[in-house]
This record gives structure tokens, sequence and C-alpha cells, in this order.
DNA sequence: GTAGAACGGAACCCTACGTTCCCGTACACT
DNA sequence: AGTGTACGGGAACGTAGGGTTCCGTTCTAC
């Protein structure tokens, strides 16, 4: 398989992967961004959607699905509540749910799809802390909405690579879920703890 | 006491109120935000500032400065290492110092009192951290650089107005508090959880 | 009454970005 | 092989936004 339609849907994935890299570092990002890192031109992009918010419209939707799907399958798992509700938390933060949801939202006019889709999420999220609480595994005095903010403030983490910013997430989760859980207890970090050089980097003028 | 001298002054002081509102809200804002929220015209704050971004170092100086006081006063308590590390903490987050630092750094180059100022505040987080971990009040395997990062996600929360995050910020804070203290343990979180109707304002497009 | 400081805000200029357009290229079909 | 056509590259265009400057006005001090 190769030639012309075998180029056009490789950039079909190259550009939502872009898209997705690109926006969720930056949410402001110009749309010349995304194809640079795409690899391809600008034309590229608007053969494919008619603006760049048409875009951003996607990448938010596919956002919402993917989180519906990780709370679904984590959900499918009756057997052990906490384990079941980690396997959550640790699924949503993976994906960076927050990233290509919340802050992409309020830069685009919602659809309704998007609206319904985002009930569905909120759905979920309700009822995996109505099992964890009823299950006597998680705090009863945090909220569902605490829990999303929550999501929104690992989101905020932005250090090195893309890599090393998903493994700082799950470390400060991980955390979070020491004063979750129902006992409350301290359980080994994932990952190495920022290095001075890191932060060092938060006070360089950006590239 | 009147005159212009009097207005001078009043208004040295509304700038600078004005810009630290308006630059925590978002560091990239425009200059004339800053104007219409002290209630000035643009002249006001080129009269005192060469430049937007003196303004910015001028901001950064002063969080630091905060930062370095805030410490300061809860470290000179040495009667009860929990409560003095704890007071750290919730005066750092009052303060929004990360704010007023780390998310205005890096929107300008930095000066050389800036760094030394910065050197100071990074001695004084390891000297607080050092003490609570020696006191065996802290847990042992979260280190001054992850408190750090702890400080940028507390200063990501956005919703409804200043008091309100701020309010939200020492929620989590006390949230997190509960992971960090040797023994682990829950404590009441301070204010209400976020509401259903504060959380859907991220699905709307922002004014 | 006048000199001058402080101010408000319009005007200027430049950068950045979304979108469009033109052209080259290479595949598909004859 | 030749040619029509879809696709992609990237320059060009128009516009909006924002930092800075500048000018006219007001109010104080003497």
């Amino acid at each position: 398989m190769s030639g012309r339609k075998a180029q056009a849907a490789r950039n079909d994935e190259l550009i939502l992967q872009a898209a997705r890299a690109v926006f969720t570092a930056d949410p402001g990002a110009p749309i010349a961004a995304v194809a640079e890192k795409a690899g391809v031109g600008i034309s590229a992009l608007y053969r494919r959607y008619p603006s760049k918010e048409a875009l951003l419209q996607k990448l938010c939707g596919d956002g919402l699905k993917l989180y519906i799907e990780v709370a679904e399958r984590a959900l499918a798992d009756e057997s052990d509540p906490w384990e079941s509700f980690a396997a959550y938390l640790r699924g949503i933060v993976e994906a960076d749910s927050s990233s290509l949801t919340i802050k992409l939202a309020g830069t685009f006019t919602p659809t309704e799809e998007l609206g319904r889709d985002a009930a569905r999420t909120s759905a979920l999220a309700v009822e995996a802390h109505g099992r964890a609480v009823a299950a006597g595994v998680l705090r009863p005095d945090v909220t569902p909405a605490d829990v999303a903010l929550l999501f929104e403030q690992l989101a905020s983490i932005k250090l090195g690579g893309d890599e090393r910013a998903a493994q700082l997430r799950q470390r400060y989760l991980t955390l979070a879920m020491d004063a979750l859980r129902v006992p409350p207890a301290h359980r080994d970090l994932p990952g190495p703890p920022p290095a001075d050089a890191e932060l060092a980097t938060r006070w360089r003028p950006q590239a």
C-alpha cells in the first residue's frame, strides 16, 4: 500500500497526533505550529478541517470519547473497589483528558454533541465516585467535582518532555490518592522527583 | 492630604494591585487591561515603568520577597514542627507566590537580583523541608522540588473570583497535606467543594 | 497667573496568526 | 507515455491585537 492515498491516510493520523501534542502543550498555539510538528503544509490541515475551531472541536470530542472509554473500562472491573477507582484515576490522568477537554473548551463554541459527551463523562465520574464511597474506600468529604479539579491540577504540570510530564503527573496522582483513600496511608511514589536542573528551566525565557 | 501627589501615591499602589490581579489571572494579559482594572490611563503606567517587562520584573521580585518573608516568619516558630511547616505551606499558597513568580518568569529576561532572591527562596524551601523531615512529621520520599511543583499545581486553580480560587487552593492544599504528613490522616477540608454550576463555566467560551 | 507635573486616551506601528491561493508534483487511468 | 486531477507546500493577504508614543487637558504649587 503506497501512493497518494497512503500518504493522505498517514497524514490524517500525523496531523491529529501533532495537533494533540501541540495544543495540549499550549492551547493557544498557532495552526502553523501543528503543521510544522506534523511535517506537512498548512493546506494539508485545511483540506481536512474547515477551520481551526473545527480541529479543536475534533480534538475535544476525541478527548471526551477517550475519557468515556477509559472510565467505562475501569468501571467494568467490580472485583476490587479501590483498585477499580484507582485504575480510573490513573487512566484519565494518563490520557491527559483534562488537557484535551477543559483546556480546549472555552476557546471555541461548543457543539451539541460535545455537550452530550461531556454530560456522559460527568455521569461516569459521579458513578465511579459513588461506588468508591459506597464501598468505603474513598473519603466521603471529597466530591466528584473535587476529583475533576484534581485532574485539572495534574494537567497543569509541564516539565521536560511529554513522557517526563506524564511520569510526574502519575507521581502526584499517587500522592493525591494517599490523601483520598480510606484508610489513609503512604505508598511508594512512582518516578523520580523533579531535579534542580529541571526546575531551573522555569527561570529561563521559553524557547 | 490631597492633591496631585496624593493621587500619584495612591495610583502607585492601585497600579501594582491591579497588575498583580490581572497578571496572576492571565500572565499574557495586555497592559491596557491593567490600566483599566486600576482605573487609570496607560500613561500612568508608563510614567512608572519604562516597559511591560519592567513591570513584570517588579511583580516577580515582589513575589519573591513575599515568599521570603512568609517562609522566614513560619520558620521562626520552632515550637511545633508540623504546624510550622503547615503555616509555611499555607502562607505561600495564600500569597499565591507561584503565580507571581514562576508563571511570570519566562515571559521576560531575568535580572541578577531576581536570581539572587530566587536562590534565597530555594534555600528557605530546602530548610523548611529539611526541618520537617528531621522532625519526622513530613514523609521523607517527597523532596523540596516536589513541594515546589505542588505549589505550581495549586496556583493553576482558576474558578470563580479571586477569593473563591484562594479558598479552593487552601482546600486542595489541605488535601495534599493529608498525603504529606506523618502519620497519614484525614483532616477536615476547608471551604465548600466546587458546585456543578461552577464547573459548568469551563464549557462556556470565556468572556 | 503661569510653569510644569501627572494623566487620559487616541494614534501608530509592528507582529502574529487564520485563511486563501497558486503552483508544483505524482499517481491513476487510458 | 501522456494527461487530468487530487493533493500538498508554503508564500501572500487581511486583520486583529497589543506595546509604545504622543498630544491635549487638568490640577497643583508658587
